[in-house]
DNA sequence: TCGCTTTCGCTACGAGTCGTAGCGTAACTG
DNA sequence: CAGTTACGCTACGACTCGTAGCGAAAGCGA
């Protein structure tokens, strides 16, 4: 679900239909997207430039400008559905579980455009409060679910204490999500070496506890 | 110590003084890599152009593209140095000291130079395989230290075991400070949430496990 | 002291990108 | 059909890039 600049930003309207004049073309929108996502497969984040993704895209650079402000906002509405594909699977125990996650997150970013964009998104939106915004309501929140579930699922198999309310839960499925998604990403992006079920094993024990103490079976 | 353009790229020499006409101002060097740093801050990793490097630090654009081929090599300079202050204390256990370095990571993380840096950085590495290289060689293999030097001190307090061989422990260091950098990096830069104290140690109880499960104490 | 070498600051350059404005045309509504 | 909006196209000034050429400055060895 893209983020287009409204038409008129400034008209309350009725909310409801407000055709007129020419509509804007989706096949346009859809043309924009996927030339961007093509274009920072092939060029990276640097590289992408707004008058190129115009171009491969048959449209006017004017068009593009219409709708998305700038290249950070363009670039979040081309990566966010990439995450959607993310599923939190029902494999009987939370150890299978995480380490399905990790392995799809980790197949995800092993791929060029979500490579090339990520990183960069983040690194505007530390300087851009708004689009750290975006970023999180598009990208980041969205993909909260997955921890969620997970717990949930775990909790229905006796694996996880219940909540006890409800401010506690929140900020643990953040830690979580930030400890498996930066982790992750960190291995992949800064540290380049490959995500292997070997390591994604080690990692979900480490995660799931206990460390290799002397004491603990 | 930063790494300048060779004066003569394909020279082999004795490796000993190469002096031999007007020597490199250092006075130079240092005003570049400060410039870069208050630049970085004050106009983030998009805004900081090699030009406006080169008037704030005093020296023509010249004499700055002579000893870095570009803002991303200038870049790892200018921020490695700020990672130099991080040390790993002996507080006495293991989940104190871990505490206490994610502190010391989370408030260099606050900082605006790097904030501005680091994921632009991380950014520009995932396609530029020796830029990646330099800031692990600069930045992250350095830091790993701190994991080593923490791990032997708790084997030490009998709070680990002792390493069974050396492959397996380097993988439990990379592990180890995937996890901390990222979760941490994630936290602040992406979440763009404060790490608090009580924040830290929700994290680290988690690292060291055992996860909280009805059956554990 | 005098060359020799290298770096210095300065200026200027072509190439490329930015985001916007103006134009005439196309598409859709009432 | 008139009104409205989006469209493709062209052109623009402002900016950054990385490089080249210049004369002057700084250190070296003879």
């Amino acid at each position: 679900m893209p983020a287009p600049q409204p038409p008129v930003p400034e008209s309350p309207e009725t909310a409801a239909t407000r055709a007129k004049g020419r509509p804007r073309s989706a096949a346009a929108d859809r043309a924009i997207l996927d030339a961007t996502r093509e274009a920072l497969a092939e060029l990276g984040w640097g590289g992408l430039t707004m008058g190129h993704v115009a171009t491969r895209a048959g449209v006017a650079k004017t068009t593009l400008y219409r709708r998305w402000p700038s290249k950070n906002e363009l670039v979040v509405d081309a990566v966010a559905s990439l995450f959607d594909e993310l599923v939190m699977p029902d494999l009987g125990s939370l150890q299978a579980d995480i380490e399905a996650v990790v392995a799809q997150f980790a197949a995800l970013l092993a791929r060029p455009e979500s490579q090339a964009a990520l990183l960069a998104l983040f690194a505007e939106g530390t300087r851009d409060r708004q689009l750290r915004r975006r970023i999180r309501e598009a990208i980041v929140d969205p993909q909260k679910r997955l921890v969620r579930q997970g717990r949930t699922a775990a909790q229905a198999r006796g694996e996880l204490a219940p909540d006890l309310d409800e401010a506690t839960a929140r900020e643990e499925v953040d830690i979580i999500f930030d400890t498996i998604a930066g982790t992750v990403e960190h291995r992949v992006l800064v540290s380049g070496e490959p995500v292997t079920p070997e390591w994604t094993r080690r990692f979900t024990v480490l995660l799931l506890g206990p460390f290799p103490v002397p004491s603990a079976g």
